[in-house]
DNA sequence: CGCCAGGTTGATTTCGCTCAAGCAATGTGG
DNA sequence: CCACATTGCTTGAGCGAAATCAACCTGGCG
């Protein structure tokens, strides 16, 4: 579980320096001086929005606290959420290197700290750090693969696995293991969201739960959730895969 | 439309030095003839593999004419076409650069030449240009919004727009321009792989193609398409957005 | 108190999946 | 050259799933 820097708040975030998911780990001083001039902290509260798609980039944001969701929009008011941003996380690196208007939007899923690193303070790290540039690679990388893996669930899936799977992969990172082997989730997302990263609509999400519900496997409160046993519910997609 | 070498058999590559969708271009001396040294060109035949999921990397490789796909398969004999890899284009460069083995299978959709990079040349490039690096991470980002664009309109296109959507992007690439105004296309793929990519079954491709002619917007004959206008097929999807 | 956003539920229709049959093109071995 | 299997595609019937449209509920919040 990576920390929460709420506690440090006069100091510089340590999540974005030392975080093992994070880029900015491992710099000498002089860069580490470069990022200290260069970021500013900031608190979000839950729904504040950390960038706009369509905006010109600005830098790069770096997730210290909480979870921000990356989002996609189009004129019709159709809203997909693509992914999750945790501490470590860098995000809005993407235009900032291809130096385009942000293609998506982020936003805080609760209260978040997420600091921002302005344009000359990277560029500069940048230019003074090759294995920098590696690691951005290595992250965007992993971030293809994650949506090559979303993409075959996609088209190979029924919606209740896929709903399925997104609870399993929420549980790993939101999950709060109780005394007698279940686990409790705090949803950071909506219904409407979930619907959206299942690419369904939100009254099918609302049915699919209700069967999830009778069977069993998963009882939903709100944005709580019990799962009684998160091995008995991960069985429904091995079963799949071993079959 | 990037050209094949199948002319120049017996000379370097040039589509993979100088095309400019390729990370190798503009490269200097000595790293040109680390890049010659380090490169075997190789013909596919239709449907033969240059790489194979699970398989351990051992360099990368660089189309140079043909097509190649890009798939993804379970254990459950599901397959996906993820993408679509042109003259130009590096492939298998995300499991070499992260170490591990192919996540991802790669073969020839039709006749094809393709270049294999091995291990040392690549790494010895990298070390020596750090801007070679830098050129994988935009085409890494590239790709990545590609993936996005893709998995929001999985999730809010309805089955017809995805293929119609395919079409449109196919015909950008395969597309004869008749004299009519009409243009056609030579599909790469086949109707269970063009299945994959939309996210259905290739019945249901069937049928959708059988309304796509009944409505006059395509009309197919094997993995022959003629659209008699690409603007009316365009509209479809527009229509979408700017409503 | 009324309003509103988010969520659930119901009724209806459309859509897509499954299973199954049929068909054309291709290849193979006798 | 033919019988035969194979592969890729199409078509149909039946059924289950999901979209749509709509009502309604619930908990904030001005």
């Amino acid at each position: 579980m990576a920390q929460s820097c709420t506690k440090h708040e006069n100091h510089a975030c340590v999540v974005c320096h030392v975080g093992p998911r994070s880029v900015w780990h491992d710099l000498d001083e002089t860069a580490s001086a470069l990022l200290a001039g260069g970021r500013r902290r900031r608190e979000y509260g839950s729904g504040e929005v950390v960038f706009v798609q369509g905006e010109q980039n600005d830098g790069v944001h770096c997730v210290s606290g909480g979870t921000v969701g990356i989002r996609r929009l189009d004129d019709n008011g159709n809203s997909v959420l693509l992914e999750l941003a945790y501490p470590g996380d860098t995000i809005g690196y993407r235009s900032f290197l291809t130096g385009s208007e942000h293609k998506t939007s982020a936003e805080a899923l609760g209260p978040s700290v997420v600091c921002h690193i302005d344009r000359a303070a990277i560029t500069a790290l940048l230019a003074g750090n090759p294995a920098l540039g590696l690691r951005f690679l290595k992250r965007s990388i992993g971030e293809l693969e994650h949506a090559h893996d979303m993409m075959f669930r996609q088209a190979t899936l029924s919606n209740r696995h896929k709903l399925v799977h997104l609870l399993l992969v929420l549980v790993q990172r939101h999950g709060r293991r109780h005394s007698n082997g279940s686990q409790s989730i705090d949803l950071p997302v909506s219904r409407r969201d979930l619907a959206s990263m299942v690419g369904t609509r939100h009254e099918t999400i609302s049915r699919i739960i209700g069967r999830l519900e009778t069977d069993g496997v998963a009882h939903f409160s709100g944005r709580q959730v019990t799962i009684p046993s998160v091995e008995a519910l991960a069985g429904e997609i091995d079963r799949l895969i071993s079959a």
